[in-house]
DNA sequence: GTCCGTGCAAAGGATTTGCATAATC
DNA sequence: GATTATGCAAATCCTTTGCACGGAC
């Protein structure tokens, strides 16, 4: 994820968008909020406004450089979408998000909305609990 | 579900709760935002504030008479809670919503759950899709 | 009569938008 | 140099809260 990922999404490289990206590589969780990259960039002693991070995130998911999650927090989270589909685990005490992906569940939901005549688009599992640091 | 079950939560016995309640049994989806129960009220030439409809969902979630959920459209949606579990196919395309289970998906969930080390409270699935009368 | 519930208006948080300026290509 | 991005402030959407009044028990 660099640059030349930028242009070839028609984007112009700018700083914000580098700075951006760098941060959601970065993170040690990556599931971050608008806000939580937003005081990284100020951290980092950029001079980025919030407002442009909603503008840069929401190019990122249009561009399907990131994917946005709403977990049940009242805000998106955001994740630099590597193709891997997957859903999630999130500890409802202190916000840890892990990752899965079962085969099973997944064609099961194909198969669920096969059945419902649906043409399935997408689709969010979330599991909520709590997690062994947290138990 | 009926007055008593307000009495039972702790919960005084007034009108608005009353047309609420009446309001999300009779709703042919029974999938409802706040502002449709609103707007519901205001046709019925019910005088119930916008506020007091949330301050009710609110109580009534707590008192789980209904279930809260987030479907990716920046708004939360009430339902009865009529004890049975279930996930949710949502059409992107008209908003309506279709309830479902699958029990293999129910196991599996557990199963990735206590894998993880996680302590499972809750977990949301929901399908996004085009339903079939919008194909 | 006490206490809880309600309406209204104002506040709140997350996100978006308008506009003049500044940067990329 | 033309076009697209950005910063800032103001606006918007959904939801919650403060306060004085009204209703349930």
């Amino acid at each position: 994820m660099n640059n030349s990922d930028l242009k070839k999404a028609g984007l112009k490289v700018t700083l914000p968008r580098i700075k951006i990206l760098e941060i959601l590589e970065n993170a040690r969780d990556r599931h971050l909020s608008a806000e939580d990259i937003y005081k990284s960039l100020v951290e980092s002693g950029e001079d980025i406004g919030l407002a442009t991070v909603y503008r840069v995130l929401t190019q990122f998911e249009e561009a399907k450089l990131v994917v946005r999650h709403h977990f049940s927090e009242g805000h998106s989270v955001f994740e630099l979408d590597l193709g891997a589909h997957h859903d999630h685990l999130v500890c409802v005490k202190c916000g840890l998000v892990e990752e899965f992906v079962d085969e099973l569940i997944e064609s099961r939901q194909q198969a669920v909305a096969k059945k419902a005549g649906f043409c399935m688009t997408d689709h969010s599992l979330n599991i909520y609990g709590i997690c062994k640091g947290c138990q």
